[in-house]
DNA sequence: GTATTATATGTGTATATACACGTATTAGGA
DNA sequence: TCCTAATACGTGTATATACACATATAATAC
């Protein structure tokens, strides 16, 4: 059974080709340059993109529940967070319940994101045309179910 | 036409649905988290252990070349090989050609290395295991041919 | 052989990420 | 009511990421 678990030569030269977190990241940090350039016209990143577009579907929403629905560290959000305000994106304001914080989007949030759905979309058709629907659909199914299975 | 390629309000709700680079970037934190703890008794983050098991795969290697096998900037992999350097794990000597850096495993990087597969090993388990093989292999297929066929 | 170009790399700056820890406010129980 | 637990959030620290810019060395053209 040592024999049979060993680590051996070729596990160890296929890490790189088998590691499901190598080769996410390595994914990501390119699809993210792409968006990121495609939304360079509109002055946001991809993920303030993603920040701003969700504030604008959950509406008026608190700081835990806007990281939980975009399934971010509640933390890291916070930081995230610091940019759009000091933009004048967003707006923080706090909640009745005084340990809240509301996150909203401020007009020239909304005129911001306005701007950017278009560049968004068109680097979707991009991606989509250089990697076929199938192949992109697929991944967005296999992407979701991963969250879903992981997400504690 | 204008009204064809017009943005509506239900594709603004599902952006975050759709969205190649937010389901991208979502996936790989929570896989990153996963990945981190896994290998946290080695001392190393995902990229870290990547970036050893490249290296190691590679042999004594120039700065861009690891770059580009790992696909990732040369400028983060400069920063990411700080801390590495800095614990010993990796060595960092001047080429024949003066301009080159050549970086490879320290002994103590191996050792490190050959520490962290068992724990690597377990996490890729997990993981299989969690969200089953065939979704795990059609992802690694398609986050490859993602890479492929984006990279400039 | 020197000027120019190409190559290999590092730095400044900014955002993204998350764990460990600390603070403020609310809710609930004695 | 007052004490305690739960909740919502920020900060300190460290790594990850990449663009714009700068530097050093090698190769090439003349």
């Amino acid at each position: 059974m040592t024999q049979k678990n060993r680590i051996t030569a070729t596990d160890r030269a296929n890490a790189g080709h088998v590691c499901a977190c190598f080769n996410l990241r390595k994914a990501t940090r390119v699809v993210t340059q792409l968006y990121d350039e495609a939304l360079k016209p509109a002055g946001l990143r991809s993920t303030q993109f993603a920040v701003l577009a969700a504030t604008r579907a959950l509406g008026p929403v608190s700081v835990n529940q806007l990281a939980e629905w975009i399934v971010m560290d509640r933390t890291t959000l916070t930081r995230n967070l610091k940019p759009l305000e000091r933009d004048g994106l967003i707006a923080v304001r706090a909640g009745d319940d005084l340990r809240v914080r509301q996150v909203s989007l401020t007009a020239k949030g909304r005129k911001t994101l306005e701007r950017a759905y278009p560049m968004w979309e068109s680097v979707q058709a991009r991606l989509r045309a250089q990697l076929g629907d199938a192949r992109v659909d697929q991944m967005l199914v296999d992407l979701k179910a991963t969250v879903e299975g992981l997400q504690s």
